[in-house]
DNA sequence: GTGAAAGCGCTAACAA
DNA sequence: TTGTTAGCGCTTTCAC
C-alpha cells in the first residue's frame, strides 16, 4: 500500500501538485470545476497532508511552546490548570497548537530541556520569571518571539503579561487595616523572586499610608511550598498571638497555613483574620469568612497567548506588556 | 546573515553533509580527527539542526500527543495535574516531548481538533474514555500507536492503563461497612461512563458480600462537577438522614459535598461518614477524620507514557493493559 | 571511513 | 488561471 501524498492526488486528477496545494490552502484562485475535482479526489483517496513537510516548506508550525516549571511544582498547583486552560482556549481560537516543555528536577538542580533539540515552534510562552534566564538567552538569540507570563527580570525589554501583584498586596493589606488589623503577618515568597518584591512594595505602601510600618519579623520569606508555610507558623508558635491577621502572598501557602490553624484550633476570623492572594476556595471549608483576591490565572493564560500570537503575526519588536487588575473574592458559592 | 545549516558546517570543514550528520547522530563510525573538526565548526558557527527537516527525513518526531478533555474540565481538576506530571516525567526520561490537544466547548457541544491537521506525532495518549471514539477511529486508521488512559470501550482491542476502579469502590464500600455503616449514599458519575459502571460493580459486590443491597436512590448518577454534587445533596435534603455514610466516586464531587455538609452543619464523622475515591486532601480542612483512596494519577500518567513509548519503539501490536492497584489514605499530614 | 545524491512531501516563486 | 520546479534542511542508501 503506497503512501498517499499530494502527488497521488495530483496524478489522479491530472493536475499539478501546485493546483492541489492551492486548492487546499485557498492561497490562490482555482477554478471551481477543478477545485471540485481535486476535493473529490482528496476525499476518495483519503489524502491527509503531511504536516511536517508543510512546516518545512512554509517555515511555519502553527505551534506555540509553553515553558513551565518543574513537574513537581505543577503537580499540586491549581493555578497552573487555569493558566493552561486560558492558554489553550486562546490558542484554539487562533488556530494554534501547544507544545509543552517542563523543567525537571535532578536531585535539587533543575534541568532545562535543550531547546535547540525540541520541536520547532513559532513562538514561546515562558512561565516562571526566575528561571527565565535560561530560556530567554536562547529565544533571543534564535529570534523566536516570546511572551513572559509574570514580570521578567528586565521588563522594559520584553513582552509580558502579569497580574497587578503590587495592587493585590496593597488592596489586601488595606482591607485588613480597614477591618482594624494593625499587626499583620505576611507570608511571602523568596526574596529573590520579583513577585515577592512586588508584594513587599504593595504591603509597605498600604501600611505607610496608614501610619503603620513593617517591623522585622512581620514578613516571612519562604520557598513556595505548603510544608514551609506550615513550618513557618509552627516556628513562630506562640508568637502568632502578636498578630491579628495573616496575609498569604501566594495561594500555595494556604493549605499549609490552614492546616496549622486547624490543628492548633485557631479560628478564622475570631482568633485571627486571613486573606490570601489567589483564590484558595478550599480554605472556606475551614472558615466561610475567608477572603481572597482572585489572581486571574485564566485571564493571564488567555491574554499571554493572545499577545504572543499578535507578536508572531504582526512581527512586533517594540516590547509591551499587559497588567491585569485583580479583584476581591469575598465569598464564593459552590 | 545567512542561515546556518548542515551545509555551512560541511563547507567550513570541507566534508560532506553526510559526515556532519553522522558525526552528530553517531549512527556511523567517524574518524576521531574529523569528528573533532566537525564538532568545532558546529560550535563556532553555532549550528543548530533544523528539527522539522530532521523529522521529515527520518519520519520520526520524538513527540507524543496528549488528548485531553475540554479546557473547562481541566480548569478545576487536580487529578489532571498529577497525571500530566507523571506523563512529562516519563517522557523526559525517554527523551520524548509532549504535544497537548484539548477539546473545546462550543455551547454544549464538544469540538475535537482535526487530528489530521495537528502536529505529527509518534504516538498518542488519550485521556477521556468516553470521547475516545472520535480519536480512536482516526488513530487506528492512520496507524498511529496509542494508549488509552482509563478503560476504553473495547478493552480487549486496545492498549490502556487504568487504576483498579472496581477495587477502589469495593474497598471503600467495605471500609464503610466494616465501620458499621449499612446505609450508604453513593455519588457516582454518569451511567454511560465506563468508570461509573466499574464503581457500581465494586460497590455492589461489597454490599452483596455483606448481605446488603443497593436500593433505588442509594446511588446517584450525575455529571462530574462540584455544583451538581452540591445540588444532588440539596435535593435529597432531609432524606440524607437515612444515610450514615457518603461515598464519592470521584474527587471532583468532594468540594460540592463538603460545602453542602458545612453549610448545613452536618459533621464528619459524627453525623455522617465520608470517603472519597481520589485524594481530596482539602476536605480534611473540614474534618481531619476524612478517609480517601489514592487513585494514583501520577502513576497512571507515568505508566501510560511508559507503555506508549514501548509500543512505539517495539512496534507492538498485541494489545495489553496495566491495572494500577489503589491504596487507602487514612490521613495525610501537610 | 567517506562522499554523492536521492529522497522526505509540501510550498511558493516563476513562467506560461 | 494553471503548471513547472526549485527549494525547505536533513537523513540515509549506495557507491567508492
Amino acid at each position: 500500500m503506497k503512501k498517499i501524498t499530494i502527488k497521488s492526488v495530483a496524478k489522479k486528477v491530472g493536475v499539478s501538485t501546485a493546483a492541489v496545494s492551492y486548492a487546499l490552502s485557498g492561497k490562490r484562485k482555482i477554478s471551481p470545476r477543478m477545485s471540485e475535482k481535486i476535493m473529490k479526489a482528496v476525499d476518495e483517496l483519503g489524502y491527509k497532508p503531511n504536516i511536517i513537510a508543510r512546516n518545512l516548506a512554509s517555515r511555519k508550525t502553527w505551534t506555540v511552546g509553553l515553558y513551565t516549571s518543574p513537574t513537581k511544582n505543577i503537580n499540586s498547583d491549581v493555578f497552573f490548570n487555569s493558566l493552561l486552560a486560558g492558554i489553550l482556549d486562546n490558542l484554539h481560537e487562533q488556530r494554534y497548537q501547544l507544545h509543552l516543555y517542563a523543567d525537571y528536577l535532578n536531585g535539587n538542580t533543575e534541568i532545562h530541556p535543550d531547546l535547540s533539540m525540541t520541536q520547532p515552534i513559532d513562538g514561546a510562552l515562558i512561565m516562571n520569571p526566575r528561571i527565565n534566564d535560561v530560556y530567554l538567552d536562547y529565544l533571543i538569540k534564535q529570534v523566536i518571539p516570546f511572551v513572559v507570563i509574570g514580570t521578567p527580570p528586565n521588563p522594559e525589554k520584553m513582552f509580558y503579561v502579569d497580574v497587578d501583584l503590587t495592587a493585590a498586596s496593597y488592596k489586601a493589606t488595606n482591607y485588613l487595616i480597614s477591618k482594624g488589623h494593625g499587626k499583620i503577618l505576611f507570608i511571602n515568597g523568596p526574596p529573590d523572586y520579583i513577585q515577592s518584591i512586588q508584594h513587599l512594595r504593595g504591603s509597605e505602601m498600604a501600611l505607610r499610608e496608614n501610619g503603620l510600618k513593617l517591623e522585622s519579623g512581620d514578613m516571612i520569606h519562604i520557598p513556595m511550598t505548603e510544608e514551609l508555610a506550615y513550618n513557618a507558623l509552627k516556628s513562630i508558635g506562640a508568637g502568632l498571638k502578636n498578630y491579628s491577621a495573616i496575609l498569604a502572598c501566594h495561594d500555595v501557602f494556604s493549605f499549609g497555613i490552614m492546616s496549622y490553624l486547624k490543628e492548633n484550633n485557631i479560628h478564622v476570623p475570631n482568633d485571627i483574620a486571613y486573606i490570601s492572594l489567589g483564590n484558595s476556595r478550599f480554605c472556606r471549608l475551614y472558615s466561610p469568612a475567608i477572603t481572597s483576591i482572585d489572581m486571574a490565572p485564566y485571564k493571564m493564560g488567555y491574554q499571554s497567548a493572545e499577545m504572543l500570537i499578535d507578536v508572531i503575526e504582526k512581527r512586533r519588536i517594540q516590547p509591551s506588556h499587559t497588567i491585569i487588575p485583580v479583584e476581591f473574592v469575598e465569598r464564593e458559592s459552590v
